[in-house]
DNA sequence: CTGTTAGCGCGTTCAA
DNA sequence: TTGAACGCGCTAACAG
């Protein structure tokens, strides 16, 4: 910047203007200044800047899992709407589920003075981290269950809406009752999407078996799926995500039982791949990208208006019908 | 800091020799210190420390499509092997796949004065944004054809020997030809893999059958295995991912071509739901965990040694052989 | 409209 | 072994 200042001519502080959009600058001035600038290929300095001001422009990420779709895309929609408002992204991934991982990674962002941070960490160790968090940095949580941190403002699909839907969208094709296999018991979301299948099961007058266990992968799905496949009564299965139903499906079919057919199965996300699944995938709808974008814009307000929002901000999940549910015949 | 020396009873300065583990602090006032450190909780300030070094302890991670299962996995792998070599990860994604999209994530990285970048934009307009960057910053390619960069490191599996795998293993089943469903042309591991099959074909005398465009995704698999489904001879498919072997697998399906018995189909990358398809994909798998750990420690002894390392790391792709491949029936 | 001064929190260099 | 002075590059406050 002294570089610039000199080749123009002027002092630093001129230059700070011109840099910072600063109406006072002569517009010839600002001319010359932009030219050095040019000529000089110069880089404004973050660190200084921070320094400063007391303001980094950016915003940290917490992950936990981002091989898995959801989050991957998310962090994809976050760091895009987050150039859009003139912020950086600095990501700090959670060792392991527990509360000190993820105290840790938002000590780490802290350090780097982000101005706000957004957790994709849904699982329940991650909330009990972010009540331990000073409120001076705004944060937003997504896919968190917020009941227990109300002061935590929180963006999520409504888990138990989207597993209600596909329950009864199975009792309606005449299923006496559902089957389900849950995710990981440590993430929210398999709790809620747990709770809205068993309450479409209760408000049906139907009974509830016992759900399955899981952890998001195609392998325990496959797992579930050659139990259930040994009792001839399992005619409906709800799957946590679409990568538990795509080993759900294998397991079916390695054990003679035709999807839809025999068995009717229904998944949660609707992963790219889902419409060419053999068969297509009925599955619940979540827009990840929509979810990344509202998070993002959450924490942004706060940050520029220094007001901290709370409470839940749910977006509906949408049913999407393909071809793996049928009536059951009679 | 002030706060913390002014508790403990010692200048600023021993407080940074007691941060810094500097040897020559009496042990009785480092742990004074430190306790004081506790009680403040205290939080070092990195853009200070950036400011006064010259040094960010943050690498940049230059993305672009962050959607798609290798780079995704490739974050998280490198986020983790950055957090244990003590670096701080950002990440700027490029908005489009052009030389102006990435040359701007790389400048705002270097506004954020990282001490090195990888560069997860495997498309070809990425290397040509990197033969433009001032060399005072250490870069590592993921996935790049280094070919035209020498200058720029480069780390990525041999996409040419592992399509030569497939494409082989095919021929020796007995299939006259191997068709080619290649990803996005401005990719160059698209470009690597179709070579590798081309060269194959023509080792072994077999005539090469025009490839058929991809994007990557399974829609565009599905619409090339349509229109392979039409033509009877099509007895062998090598897709350049396994989402777009997803497709094809569905698309033959669909057009009542049962796989592997008429039609045998190979992917690539070994996504993890590659054993639970239908029928189970035999695929390529590159090692994408270790492709991330592989690129960031390069890049570490770049910055530590202050030597820079040029030339192509590659690592080796293996065949993992499933039930989508079969012996042709004469 | 522009320049001068001071300080953001820290590490480095020199003295003590 | 410890402290004082200085500067990293920038912005904020004030002066001109």
């Amino acid at each position: 910047m002294r570089d610039v200042a000199h080749l123009a001519g002027v002092s630093h502080q001129t230059v700070s203007r011109v840099v910072n959009d600063h109406p006072n600058v002569r517009s010839e001035t600002r001319e010359r200044v932009l030219a050095a600038m040019r000529k000089l290929d110069y880089q404004p300095n973050a660190a200084a800047r921070t320094l400063a001001t007391n303001r980094s422009q950016t915003i940290g990420l917490v992950t936990f899992d981002t091989t898995l779709f959801g989050p991957s895309f998310m962090v994809h929609a976050i760091e895009r709407a987050a150039r859009e408002a003139g912020f950086f992204v600095s990501i700090a991934s959670a060792r392991e589920l527990d509360v000190a991982s993820v105290r840790e990674a938002i000590r780490r962002l802290r350090e780097q003075s982000v101005e706000g941070i957004v957790t994709l960490a849904p699982v329940a160790a991650a909330w009990t981290a972010l009540g331990q968090v000073p409120l001076d940095v705004p944060i937003v949580a997504v896919g968190i269950d917020g009941d227990s941190h109300p002061e935590v403002p929180m963006v999520a699909v409504d888990n138990a809406a989207g597993a209600a839907l596909a329950t009864r969208h199975l009792i309606e094709l005449g299923h006496p009752t559902v089957y389900h296999v849950a995710g990981p018991a440590d993430w929210p979301e398999a709790r809620e999407r747990e709770a809205g299948w068993r309450a479409a099961l209760e408000d049906a007058g139907r009974p509830v078996p016992a759900p399955l266990p899981g952890d998001w992968s195609a392998q325990s799905g496959h797992a579930a799926g050659l139990r259930l496949a040994a009792d001839p009564s399992v005619t409906a299965v709800f799957c946590g995500n679409d990568q538990m139903a795509i080993g759900m499906l294998r397991a079916l079919h390695e054990a003679g039982r035709t999807v839809p057919r025999d068995v009717s199965v229904v998944g949660f996300d609707d992963v790219p791949e889902a419409p060419y699944l053999q068969p297509p995938l009925t599955t619940v709808r979540q827009d990840f990208a929509e979810l990344g974008r509202d998070s993002l814009n959450l924490l942004v307000t706060q940050i520029s208006t220094g007001v901290r929002r709370t409470g839940q901000h749910r977006s509906a999940p949408s049913l999407v019908v393909r071809h793996s549910t049928k009536a059951l015949a009679q």
